[in-house]
RNA sequence: GGCCCCUUCGUCUAGUGGUUAGGACUCAGGACUUUCAUUCCUGCAACAGGGGUUCGAAUCCCCUAGGGGUCACCA
């Protein structure tokens, strides 16, 4: 029988939830779903200088948004926690002793300094930067007078001489030269472990199958071999994934706009429409498809479609997909959704209905949740102004005034005015006038919205109701 | 600089020896329409370069160039 699929998210709450991380939480939440295995939620806070509860919150509270949820992890459990790095440091413990004793591993008393000035020199000449391994034949004597001296030690994993490799899902077969890595440190002067070395305690210790991360976690992963083979533990899989970069090709960074999930949350891009497009970032439907449902991500998704290579964060690829997925998104949703929006726009919101009816009329023309304070914003003033040189123009046609005039009148003899109504309207208004085309509608656009371009006017008119487009108009009658 | 990896339209990508190199976004043009938007149609646009292997290479091998990652008591 198969073993049960067991994948993790492992953030350092040290900020938001990165777009790069959030791709990586997707992939192995999606990959976890797709296989009925386990998703586990690891929190990474070994730099207690960066870590803190405040960023964990926020990444649990993106991940929610995002709809991936976690079967084992912070504020749900599970039979292999504690599910924070800093609630472990007794069992990293028990293994640094264990790789101290068994000579895998030794204390080193180096000072920042020294291997600063030892770095210096590497560069200098021309030599690979890595560590010397001079603390590894230290004696019992030389060891005293460090620690005589009030050095604290850091421990050392000895880098194997052979070369070590493994296969990746994504990349093949992998393999580094024992050139490639020197000594690392495992557990750092004050005892908190380091990155490569928590990484495979928890990995292996909560038997995780796939360890599925991003691409600039390759180079560290002969290390984790080589804790790994000391300790004499079988290897999960690996999983690299393609790297997000920004338009400039480089890692992408806060130089290149929004890079964290809740800054495309508030602007208002659907996390639905963020999990397609992320996924689309380095993966690729067999069937060509692009607008894929959570629900065929899962089905559908497997390693062997994924790309080496990185791939560029594309904006404008993610406003069309938004764009598509709020089409899509019902009225009442929607409304629900722009609520916020609106309220911060200051707005004096109107029932529900109506909400919903204004909402659907600017649906068409909105990339993303926020843009529905501009685009809405003629229904919630009192103020209507044409807003440029064009539009005023419309106003000052020879053709406007009887326009307007008959329009009163046909306005006059409904009960009430309605989409349908008020197309009938409309066809009277072009019969009684002679007017047509441009010259019979925009009059009518512009003394109602102000604009020349926006959403169909037998929508903007439903919403208005028959009070409203007679007071506009009749202020547009000159005498 | 050492080590590892990557390279198809501007961007995301399909493609696993024989295709008019396909799709999507963007852009341009057109249709629809009272405007914008939506929708639909059409178009522009790519195998980094050079050597091999082969009857035949985007697909396999080598070299060059470019790009990315990493070399922390960060993760």
């Amino acid at each position: 029988m198969t073993e049960q699929v067991r994948v993790r998210f492992a953030p350092s709450p040290t900020g938001h939830l990165h777009i790069g991380n959030a791709r990586t939480a997707i992939m192995n939440w999606i990959f976890a779903r797709h296989s009925n295995g386990v998703f586990v939620l690891r929190v990474e806070d070994t730099d207690m200088e960066r870590s803190s509860e405040v960023s964990e919150k926020s990444i649990l509270q993106d991940l929610r948004w995002l709809g991936l949820d976690w079967d084992e992890g912070p504020e749900v459990g599970g039979e292999y926690g504690p599910y924070r790095q800093s609630e472990r440091l007794d069992l990293y413990k028990k293994y640094t002793e264990q790789l101290l004793k068994s000579g895998h591993a030794y204390h080193c008393y180096c000072t920042p300094e020294e291997l600063e000035a030892e770095k210096k020199q590497a560069l200098a000449a021309g030599a690979p930067v890595m560590y010397s391994g001079r603390c590894r034949t230290l004696t019992q004597e030389q060891k005293q007078r460090f620690e005589a001296e009030g050095r604290k030690p850091v421990v050392r994993m000895k880098y194997p001489e052979q070369p070590l490799s493994f296969t990746d899902l994504v990349k093949g077969e992998l393999s580094f030269p024992p050139e490639s890595n020197g000594d690392f440190v495992i557990v750092r002067a004050d005892g908190v472990p380091t990155y490569n070395f928590a990484v495979v305690i928890d990995d292996g210790l909560m038997r995780i199958s796939h360890v599925v991360r991003g691409n600039d976690h390759v180079s560290n992963t002969p290390r984790q071999l080589a804790v790994y083979h000391a300790l004499g533990w079988n290897l999960p899989a690996f999983a690299h994934i393609p790297m997000i970069l920004g338009p400039d090709r480089t890692r992408l960074s806060k130089r290149h706009g929004a890079t964290s999930v809740d800054m495309y949350a508030q602007q208002g891009y659907l996390p639905e429409a963020l999990i397609n497009f992320l996924s689309l970032l380095g993966w690729s439907s067999e069937s060509g498809d692009e607008i894929l449902s959570v629900q065929r991500l899962i089905e559908e998704f497997d390693f062997s479609r994924v790309s080496k290579s990185p791939a560029i964060f594309d904006v404008e690829k993610l406003n069309w997909m938004n764009g598509v997925y709020i089409r899509e998104t019902d009225p009442a949703r929607l409304a629900e959704l722009c609520l916020p929006y609106l309220k911060k726009a200051g707005y004096k919101l109107p029932e529900q209905p109506v909400l919903e009816k204004i909402v659907a009329a600017v649906a068409k023309s909105m990339e993303r949740l926020e843009d529905v304070i501009a685009r809405a914003e003629l229904f919630f003033t009192d103020d209507i102004q044409p807003e440029n040189e064009e539009a005023a123009r419309f106003l000052n046609k020879e053709t406007t005034q009887k326009v307007f005039w008959s329009f009163l009148r046909q306005l006059d003899r409904i009960e009430v005015l309605n989409a349908d109504t008020f197309r009938k309207i409309m066809k009277t208004v072009g019969q009684e006038t002679g007017v047509i085309g441009k010259d019979l509608w925009m009059p009518v656009r512009i003394a109602l919205t102000g604009q020349a371009h926006g959403p169909e006017l037998p929508a903007v008119v439903e919403i208005f109701g028959k009070q409203r487009c007679y007071r506009l108009i009749k202020s547009r009658i000159i005498e």
